[in-house]
DNA sequence: TACCCGACTTGCGACGACACCA
DNA sequence: TGGTGTCGTCGCAAGTCGGGTA
């Protein structure tokens, strides 16, 4: 490829299209309308090797000139301790307690709040349509025992535990006992038929609706006590010990679109490789489904367990659950405008099909922008109780690391040695600092206080000039156009320098992240378009790239992993990544599509006696009914984490009869802590894995992610281990909107949502840390509760005296109280139960999603097309579900059919 | 076949803006 | 109007997975 040299770089083409605003803010608002989206799934194309055209670079690497990186602003402040968070169990007829902890646990095992809603419906009676119904049937029943006993003995509990007692998340019983009610209810839909993903399913109203346990206020029970509870990254190495070989990449991010004119020119339908016409973005179209074999197959596994264990009601098990709280990185801000703009809008651009091929035709953008360089603020640390002098170079870091005295990090000791090793290199030999403990960086620390008091003070407007002039300057860096179309940036900005804070054990925390300087990035642009001009004089670009094969406009290597890579990525909203996503979710679908006879084919392997086939047999199980993550190889010099392929001995416990309990800590050290009833079979296969090894040998000795991702291949094309997640989060919440959602006004809607997102998380085990002041909230609740609790005994007092025609006595504050009718007294009474009936509920829900993030599954997971049907179909406006980030990523997803199902 | 490289997705915490309440 | 809680966005770490190569 050649490498070009450096032009003046062209802003590409302004805000076409983009003035009308206020369009973004007008709600949307879904009626039940016509459209009729057929929506032809996508075919999963294999991608086609990218690496074509990579172009030479040109340059001119000059070396990078001593760091002196300037300090940026302190990263955040290192997590404190999570709490434990338990979650329940997927989906499967076997009984399951999961529970997912952070941070120290203190059991404790809050119901979830629930409101049963028996009577609603019975199931009505199953027919099983296909062949592979039954196989599914067959197996899964045969292998899960539902353990309703324990899970109906489950109370609430939800003791207001202090905040470290760390959540727990149900386990255990209540686990059980949800999964139960939820297997309940996805069977009903199983039942009603096999109805093609694409097509609408009407049967709702007359399936009965299954209890959700979740919504019984079953809190899953903690399991052990305290002490046992996992915590999420726990501060000893991972509980169990992993390891592994590989590793790698990075991150991306996304943004939007807007037209420019050259954009027109090329919004049409472009032909993939392969000179087809690609299907346009938008297309929601209800996705026929291709094949239908599996009629049971949309079923939630959960739910199909349940059908098999059906006559044993007590049994099964019960789906998980949850909420998500933030998210990621990101969104874009301007949402839905665009998406009506049908000149510009992606909607109406063909895509690239995503299958590795040529992405883009003509691509241009400005280059990234880079931290200011580092301001010396001349403020000395003391040495051994003296002021020691330091070079710009050195107080940057010495502040990077003052600043973080506040967090966890500090005192680790990992940290600290890491830090003090590369800080030492740029002290030099004969520095006078010789160990970091005699350092005293409070100076610092104090100034940078300070300085984040004198930022807090500045008044609304100077904060504003500040905003205004920060998005001036960047302004050139947030767009790109692709295709002629306009697309937002995700994340143009080059990271500062800083110290690498990982997550858990990192053994990588506290080294120095030096700064990225233009001599380190790549960039890739079209051949056509001027290269960007690099922001600092002086320094150039590492090199200059023309690669259409991919979609990353710029990368560096990671300073603190060189052998990985930093992207930079467009925006979430941008029509390329909208249409990686459609495809994502579209494989799901096909999934569902197949799972039966998946299901029936790892099922037959659980005794296989090639060791290796059980092996695989057994590990798609568990990532079929736990949502495991497929859990790849890794460095020693990464955090000690694993996935069902790397899961070790010392990982998995046989409780007889045939339950697992789980304890591991998976991605970003999040522990997961889950004990489900397993079919025999897969209970025996397990112990063999198991024999003769030690606790940190690998169970699944035979596997690997390739193997097993080259295994579910041949049983559908384009199948991997991670599209299951996408596959039962998508199929739960189809599941758990269509049957919850009842009349009734939109709040109340919103909260059948929230609560079938909160599954989902549950499943996807997506926590988040405890607030720091959650405990104070829910003691401040509690409080405000005893108060009305007071104040109705006073009314009480005066009820009965006014009935006697007598006056009320003195407020407990001292004070005459007005004389009020026995009427108006009676009325305050009952409003004054529903406000402590309203808090008592708020306090419970605080309780129950201080450790759900809801986030992540509905950015991720739940394919959109569902909450949009959902809403269309029940008259609530997208934007109480999705916020304009969402809208604006999920606008491919805006038109479908509001009988979608998925 | 194992390992490595490269590209892209997933995920949590920090932080700032905004809403709400006393 | 200030304190506090919630929500949205950003930052960047940490996964997955396909393909190339020795």
């Amino acid at each position: 490829m050649a490498t070009e040299a450096f032009a003046k770089p062209v802003v590409p083409n302004g805000h076409d299209g983009y003035d009308d605003d206020d369009e973004d803010e007008m709600p949307l608002v879904f009626k039940r309308s016509s459209n009729n989206n057929n929506t032809s799934s996508s075919s999963n194309r294999p991608r086609p090797s990218n690496n074509a055209q990579k172009s030479s670079s040109i340059g001119s690497t000059k070396s990078p000139p001593p760091s002196r990186s300037p300090l940026t602003s302190p990263n955040r402040s290192a997590s404190s301790g999570r709490s434990s968070l338990m979650k329940p169990s997927l989906p499967s007829s076997s009984s399951v307690q999961r529970s997912t902890v952070k941070s120290p646990p203190v059991g404790d095992g809050r119901s979830l709040v629930a409101k049963e809603r028996n009577g609603l419906g019975k199931a009505p009676p199953v027919s099983k349509s296909d062949d592979e119904d039954s196989e599914d049937d067959k197996p899964l029943s045969a292998r899960l025992k539902g353990d309703t006993k324990q899970a109906s003995s489950s109370g609430r509990g939800s003791s207001q535990q202090p905040v470290q007692r760390s959540s727990v998340r149900p386990q255990g019983v209540n686990d059980i006992s949800r999964k139960k009610d939820y297997d309940e209810r996805v069977q009903t839909k199983t039942n009603v038929g096999g109805s093609s993903s694409s097509k609408p399913v009407n049967n709702d109203q007359k399936r009965p609706l299954v209890n959700n346990i979740n919504r019984n206020g079953l809190k899953p029970k903690i399991e052990g006590n305290g002490s046992q509870a996992p915590a999420k990254r726990p501060l000893e190495k991972g509980n169990s010990s992993n390891q592994s070989s590989v590793k790698r990449p990075k991150l991306s991010e996304p943004a939007r679109p807007v037209k420019t004119e050259q954009g027109s020119r090329n919004a049409a339908t472009a032909p993939d490789s392969k000179g087809n016409n690609l299907e346009p973005l938008r297309a929601n179209q209800a996705t026929d489904k291709e094949d239908n074999s599996d009629g049971d197959d949309h079923v939630p596994i959960a739910s199909r367990i349940r059908q098999d264990s059906s006559n044993k009601k007590s049994s099964s098990v019960k789906p998980n659950a949850s909420m998500i709280a933030s998210s990621s990185r990101t969104i874009a801000k301007k949402p839905n405008k665009w998406a009506k703009d049908s000149k510009y809008s992606k909607s109406t651009r063909s895509l690239p099909s995503g299958d590795g091929q040529k992405k883009w035709k003509t691509l241009e953008h400005n280059g990234v922008i880079f931290p200011p360089p580092y301001k010396r603020h001349g403020v000395k640390i003391l040495y051994q109780g003296k002021p020691v002098d330091l070079t710009p170079e050195q107080e940057e870091v010495a502040t990077m690391f003052a600043v973080m005295r506040e967090t966890e990090y500090y005192n680790k000791q990992m940290f600290r040695d890491n830090f003090w090793n590369d800080w030492r290199k740029i002290l030099g030999k004969n520095h006078v600092i010789k160990n970091l403990d005699d350092c005293d960086f409070s100076p610092i620390y104090e100034w940078y206080m300070q300085e984040k008091e004198i930022k807090k003070q500045m008044s609304a407007e100077e904060k504003r000039i500040l905003k205004e002039e920060k998005l001036a300057q960047e302004e050139k860096y947030m767009w790109a156009v692709l295709d002629g179309v306009r697309e937002k940036v995700g994340n143009f900005r080059v990271e500062p320098p800083g110290l690498f804070r990982g997550r858990g054990e990192h053994p990588k925390m506290g080294k120095l992240k030096k700064r990225i300087r233009p001599c380190d990035i790549t960039i890739n642009i079209g051949k056509e378009a001027p290269v960007p001009e690099c922001p600092i004089p002086g320094e150039r670009w590492k090199e200059v790239k023309h690669d259409n094969t991919v979609t990353w406009l710029a990368f560096w290597n990671d300073p603190i992993n060189p052998k990985e890579f930093k992207y930079v990525f467009l925006a979430a909203s941008s029509a390329l990544k909208g249409q990686s996503d459609k495809e994502k979710y579209e494989k799901a679908r096909k999934l569902k599509d197949r799972i039966g006879h998946i299901r029936a084919a790892y099922t037959k392997d659980f005794s296989n006696k090639d060791v290796t086939k059980r092996q695989i047999a057994v590990a798609t199980y568990l990532i079929d009914k736990l949502a495991l993550r497929a859990g790849n190889e890794k460095d020693d010099d990464e955090a000690d984490t694993v996935g069902c392929c790397t899961l070790k001995v010392g990982n998995v416990d046989c409780i007889p009869p045939n339950k697992l309990k789980f304890d591991f800590l998976g991605k970003d050290s999040i522990q997961y802590v889950n004990t489900v009833e397993v079919e025999p079979p897969v209970y025996k296969a397990i112990g063999q894995f198991q024999a003769g090894k030690s606790k940190t040998d690998d169970l699944f000795d035979e596997l690997d992610t390739s193997k097993l991702n080259a295994h579910l291949k041949e049983l559908m094309p384009a199948l991997t281990a991670k599209v299951f997640r996408t596959y039962n989060a998508s199929i739960t919440l189809d599941d758990m909107l269509s049957k919850e959602t009842r009349d009734g006004d939109v709040p109340e809607k919103v909260v059948v949502y929230q609560q079938a997102n909160k599954e989902v998380a549950i499943i996807c085990n997506h926590q988040r840390t405890v607030s720091k002041s959650h405990g104070a909230q829910v003691e401040k609740l509690a409080l405000k509760i005893e108060e009305l609790r007071e104040q109705i005994k006073e009314l009480d007092i005066d009820l009965d005296r006014a009935k006697k025609g007598r006056t009320p006595l003195m407020g407990s504050d001292g004070k005459r109280k007005r004389n009020l009718t026995p009427e108006a007294l009676e009325k305050k009474i009952m409003q004054t139960n529903a406000k402590i009936e309203k808090m008592e509920r708020d306090m419970q829900t605080k309780e129950d999603m201080k450790t759900v993030a809801l986030g992540t599954s509905k950015i991720n997971y739940m394919d959109p097309r569902i909450t949009v049907a959902w809403c269309k179909r029940h008259d609530v406006p997208i934007e109480k579900i999705f916020n304009k980030s969402l809208l604006a990523k999920f606008a491919w997803a805006m038109d479908v059919d509001p009988e979608f199902r998925f």
